[in-house]
DNA sequence: GCTGGGAGAGGCTTA
DNA sequence: TAAGCCTTTCCCAGC
């Protein structure tokens, strides 16, 4: 495709609010939060209907360079290459595009009017396991969200047997030192605002030996999620408590 | 583009490596790591010559389902269309997607022997924090950048003008709980193996004010850090401790 | 608009 | 390979 033509096809695309998938030989320039740079290569620029625009090389999944939905896209021509344009404020950034040569662009009338669905997210599992709490420890009871003292964010909010606050934080994968961090961070803010220590537990699939020994130091506690997703929804098959250490039991 | 012939095209372009785009009305399922579903709409499939698989709709910069690099992809024309698979073990993961039409499919074989530079990092900072300690904290000596420990890799070990230990947590963006955490954890680990207390600095250009009161509330300071991108580097503009509080002046 | 937090996060680096 | 962690993270839900 020669560039003025390939100029036309984008500038009537973008006008009309189609998404358009260009492919040629091309250099990159990005600069706004970070500033990157990348020599010609033969890449994919993809530009949505909504003004998003993406830069593919042939591997990877990862776009390498892009820029977000709104941004404004101009094109220009001149000796260097034809010039494919997105800029937006907020942060001030400009993604550059050139292109040495244009082999294919095309703009497509994406009709579609339907959304994913998505099961077996934190969200879902934390759902289940309110319906079930035993499975983590018996006669553990879910409280109501009402309380004005806990924070949103926390998964499930508990109280077990003996009547101690507990804080459970519900991860699909396996849970390493951020996520003991986390559940730390929640049971040192209500401990502080009911002054009273709080129990946490941290309910995952797997936890990283480091992420284990520091949790366990910290007081905190883990046990094992069993889960399997299906379509429409997902199951939780069992949860087992780490077995408590010789020393727990003696003390 | 009849059904039969789209298989062809992919099936080609499959064995020859290629990158491939393809748009159509299609269906998406997939099972894995977690389920997805979305019924018919006209969307943008790419197939990378490493078998790396993505699902776009006409909107948002993310993929609403992909697959990585390396899967076994298969297509099968049936009644209901042109199903094109891609599955993985480790873990096992389907992604089927099904075509009634397709409006086009072409392959490319795109060359290209760059690779992206990215400047402004956060390694990036680090580096150039590194060089000059001062900016943060007059008499400030780096004794050991990325060190790793048990309870993770802290950006840059250093010693104050008083012989205490600090550990320095650099951030390219704005600071909220987590980096607190994350530099709370550290501090915590390295006061108890030293058994010193050390010191905890938050470098980053913001941060939250809850961050803020929860990370004074730790002991732990704050530095806001002034940097410019530009290419081919990032520049350090200054850092700028936070004032100390009236109480912390007194004690 | 800011803040917090998940994501099928992906992708890189080091042990 | 596993673990940790950054990312122009993106994206969404609350406030």
């Amino acid at each position: 495709v020669e560039l003025p033509e390939a100029k036309q096809a984008i500038d009537r695309a973008i006008d009309a609010q189609q998404t358009l998938v260009i492919v040629g030989d091309c250099s990159v320039k990005y600069h706004g939060r970070a500033a990157s740079k990348i020599a010609d290569g033969e890449r994919l620029v993809i530009i949505k209907s909504d003004r998003s625009m993406l830069v593919h090389q042939n591997k990877n999944m990862a776009a390498i360079n892009y820029q977000p939905p709104r941004g404004e896209i101009t094109t220009a021509l001149d000796g260097h290459g034809l010039a494919v344009r997105s800029s937006r404020d907020k942060p001030r950034e400009l993604l550059e595009v050139i292109f040495k040569k244009v082999f294919f662009a095309q703009a497509f009338a994406l009709r579609d009017d339907n959304s994913l669905r998505v099961f077996g997210t934190e969200k879902n599992l934390a759902d289940l396991l309110m319906q079930d709490l035993d499975k983590v420890e018996p006669g553990l009871a879910a409280l109501k969200q009402e309380s004005p003292h806990i924070s949103g964010s926390i998964d499930i909010f508990a109280r077990d047997s003996k009547g101690r606050n507990v804080i459970i934080e519900v991860k699909r994968r396996t849970a390493g030192l951020k996520e003991v961090s986390q559940l730390k961070r929640y049971v040192e803010e209500v401990s502080q605002r009911l002054d009273r220590k709080a129990r946490g537990i941290l309910v995952a699939p797997k936890i990283t030996p480091h992420a284990l020994s520091v949790l366990e130091k910290q007081g905190l506690e883990f046990a094992a999620l069993d889960f399997e997703v299906s379509n429409p929804s997902a199951k939780i098959r069992g949860v087992k408590p780490k077995q408590k250490a010789l020393g727990e039991f003696l003390a």
